[in-house]
DNA sequence: CCCTGATTCGC
DNA sequence: GCGAATCAGG
């Protein structure tokens, strides 16, 4: 894949991405690991803002501007998530204490390979599997040379004190090519 | 420190 | 038009 180019396909991942909530450096990975491209969010959020995205947003993450609350009269509308009660919730009791492995890769679309089906070079990110039993599925996207995970999910298993080398992103970018 | 989004600037 | 560099906030 030449980049310099958007394809009507990336540009459509690119509008569903986007539209469904993830954030730009989420949705350059999944284009990236869809289309084998190597997309930085710069260029993600770039042609976002090209492409008119940047206008399609009925609200992010600006909070601190302009905050039209006048004091006095000012509740014209009410709640849009007006939930009826509290009483749903859901208590540290109830949960469960213990989040051990729970996965924080929001926006990593596993294949959920068998691991009859997992191919070598496959990320083995272990998807499922939380009850005993199960079965156990991978990620399946195209693991980095030397790790056995891809991109998103090596960052997230190398929390602390990983052996994260420059070489390593750089070695990324070859094998990506 | 990490992350995020948003803008600017050079190609 | 494209993307990296850069800025700014959390």
């Amino acid at each position: 894949m030449e980049p310099g180019h958007w394809s009507s396909e990336q540009s459509d991942a690119l509008r569903d991405y986007f539209f469904k909530g993830l954030s730009y450096a989420e949705i350059g990975r999944q284009i990236n690991a869809r289309f084998g491209t190597a997309y930085t969010r710069n260029a993600v959020v770039g042609r976002a803002k090209r492409l008119g995205l940047g206008l399609s947003r009925p609200e992010r993450m600006i909070s601190p501007s302009i905050v039209p609350s006048l004091p006095g009269a000012s509740a014209p509308l009410t709640p849009p998530r007006a939930a009826p009660p509290c009483l749903n919730l859901p208590p540290p009791s109830a949960l469960k204490p213990a989040n051990p492995v729970k996965l924080r890769c929001v926006g990593v679309q596993p294949r959920l390979i068998a691991l009859d089906e997992l191919e070598p070079g496959d990320c083995r990110y272990p998807y499922g599997g939380d009850k005993e039993g199960e079965e156990i599925n991978f990620c399946g996207h195209p693991r980095q040379a030397g790790s056995s995970y891809c991109t998103p999910h090596a960052r997230l298993t190398c929390g602390p004190g990983a052996a994260r080398t420059a070489a390593a992103v750089a070695l990324r970018l070859v094998s990506a090519a």
